[in-house]
RNA sequence: GCCCCCAUAGUCUAGCGGCCCAGGACGUCACCCUUUCAAGGUGAAGAUCGCGGGUUCGAAUCCCGCUGGGGGUACCA
């Protein structure tokens, strides 16, 4: 019988989570739903000085955004909980492995200081040697030698005691399972217990995943590097690895590094406000990096799940592209039913002041009236405030001349303007087909085009050059309003 | 510097030896539709498949070198 996936997201709480880290828990969970396996989240947070208060929450709040939902983690707990490491610290879960690695002679403690460290790295440098690999002089020490250090009290890590000599390879299911190698003299004797007493990741990682009965470990990489140092310790332990699959990093839009917190606008947790539709990011972001054939792009997470397979995921790194990701939410922002749309904008128009905060049935019947207008026109959700103003407040004709169009001048325009007004005014039934009718009637008597006479309607009534369409404007505004403003358009211009 | 990974149009990608003098999408441009803007439709420009060597009857596809890009080089993850 073959043991069911499990695959875990295992992020630190240092900040926000970017669309780079939402990527590769995407494709851990699409991997574990395909295989009917189980997503685990599990936090990291062995790095005390990087530890942001609210982060995990945050990062949480992300994943759930996005659609990403979890079989066990922190704060559902699971059969294999905590799911946070600094609690599996103080369980001295990670102490008890370094201790039995110790013992075993796979690990030794080092007592040599990170100034001491820096220090014999600068000689060595100096003695013209091309790298510094640090090995602890301790690798050689009695026990005795050890014990004294101890009793004297000092500060010590504990390292992996690197092979000097060797090859390690290992294989990357990404890369078509190459094997890739590496010469141990290339390794240096990493640190698994930092003086603190905390672990450092690749300890407590690997220890997790092997606790947890991760199979698979889906990760960006930039883990590649290290691989070699948890092939060595599964090797200590006696374990066997699970499978790895290293997906290429997500690079910065103009290809300058990988995507960065603090320089590129990613982070997760802004999509909403910025407008963005969790369908239209988890479709854009399973396919950085994945593809299904030559031609298929909307895919919804049914199909998607259907579909993933990590032999499919591109082995060189993908570009942040804004542009695509707009376009996909312009996608999926149409393929919306009015109602549900209607139901996604209003919260927009709420924070904008232009209806109630939370909005109410009927400022919800009037959304879904307005919702028709620019279904074709959004690209991000947060547009329809400013695509819609004109029907909350009165516009303003901060510059009067745009109600004049082309080849025309302002008598001609007033003069369009109070005929529509006379026009309009006596109209028995205020529907679409009416006002155009007579509108376009008056195109003919006034001898101008109809792009001229609506074009100086559209901006008397919306106060702008580019709007909705007409008919439907006026008649989803009203005749009371739609009247006013003509008649307003036309007083501001003499 | 050293180590590792990667390399098809501006970008995302299809391609895993002949179906490809390279297919799809974003972006760009043009035209159609049209009351503006969009959406939609049609079409165009854009890739010596990074460069140079091999292997093969045949290479974008396999091998080697170079170049370029990315990552790593922490008591960070």
């Amino acid at each position: 019988m073959i043991q069911p996936v499990r695959v875990r997201f295992a992020p630190s709480p240092t900040g926000f989570l970017h669309i780079g880290g939402v990527r590769t828990a995407l494709f851990n969970w699409l991997f574990a739903r395909h295989h009917g396996g189980q997503f685990l989240l599990r936090i990291e947070d062995t790095d005390e000085k990087r530890f942001v208060a609210g982060a995990a929450d945050d990062l949480m709040e992300s994943l759930r955004w996005v659609g990403l939902t979890w079989d066990e983690g922190p704060d559902i707990g699971g059969p294999h909980a905590p799911y946070v490491q600094s609690e599996r610290h103080d369980q001295g879960i990670y102490r008890a492995y370094v201790d039995q690695l110790l013992a075993q002679g796979y690990a030794y403690q080092s007592f040599v200081s990170p100034e001491e460290q820096e220090q014999m790295k600068a000689e060595a440098l100096s003695q013209g040697l091309k790298s510094f690999r640090f090995r602890g002089p301790e690798r050689t020490w009695t026990p005795e030698q050890v014990a004294e250090a101890e009793a004297q009290g000092k500060p010590y890590t504990v390292r992996l005691k690197v092979p000097l000599t060797g090859t390690t390879v290992f294989h990357d299911l990404i890369r078509g399972g190459e094997c890739i190698s590496v010469e141990n003299d290339e390794l240096y004797d990493v640190v698994l217990l930092k003086s603190s007493g905390m672990p450092v990741y690749h300890l407590a990682h690997l220890v997790d995943d092997h606790l947890m009965g991760i199979t698979h470990v889906i990760r960006g990489e930039e883990w590649v590097p290290s691989m070699p140092y948890h092939v060595l310790l599964y090797r200590a332990f006696g374990w066997e690895p699970p499978l790895f699959a290293h997906v290429p990093n997500m690079l910065r839009h103009n290809g300058q590094g990988k995507l960065s917190k603090r320089k590129d606008d990613v982070a997760t947790n802004r999509f909403w406000e910025r407008g963005y539709l969790p369908e239209a990011m988890f479709n854009y972001l399973a396919l950085q990096g994945w593809s299904y054939d030559d031609h298929t792009e909307i895919m919804s997470v049914h199909e998607l799940i259907e579909r993933f397979t990590l032999d499919r995921v591109q082995s060189s790194p993908a570009r942040w592209n804004p542009d695509k990701l707009k376009d996909m939410n312009g996608i999926y922002i149409r393929s919306l039913s009015v109602v549900d749309l209607a139901r996604s904008i209003a919260p927009y128009l709420a924070r904008a002041g232009l209806i109630g905060s939370p909005p109410q049935a009927e400022d919800l019947a009037y959304v879904e009236q307005l919702t028709f207008l620019i279904r074709e026109r959004l690209e991000e959700l947060s547009e329809a405030p400013d695509l819609l103003v004109f029907f909350f407040r009165e516009v303003e004709y901060a510059d009067p001349l745009l109600l004049v169009q082309k080849k025309m001048d302002i008598p001609t325009t007033v003069r369009a303007l109070r005929l529509a007004h006379e026009r309009l005014q006596p109209l028995e039934t205020w529907d679409e087909a009416s006002v155009e009718g007579v509108l376009r009637a008056l195109v003919e008597e006034l001898g101008l085009k109809a792009g001229q006479l609506f074009g100086t309607i559209r901006v008397a009534i919306t106060g702008r050059t580019i709007a909705p369409p007409l008919f439907e404007t006026l008649t989803v505004l009203g005749r009371k309003r739609s009247l006013a403003r003509i008649v307003r358009a036309a007083q501001v211009l003499v």
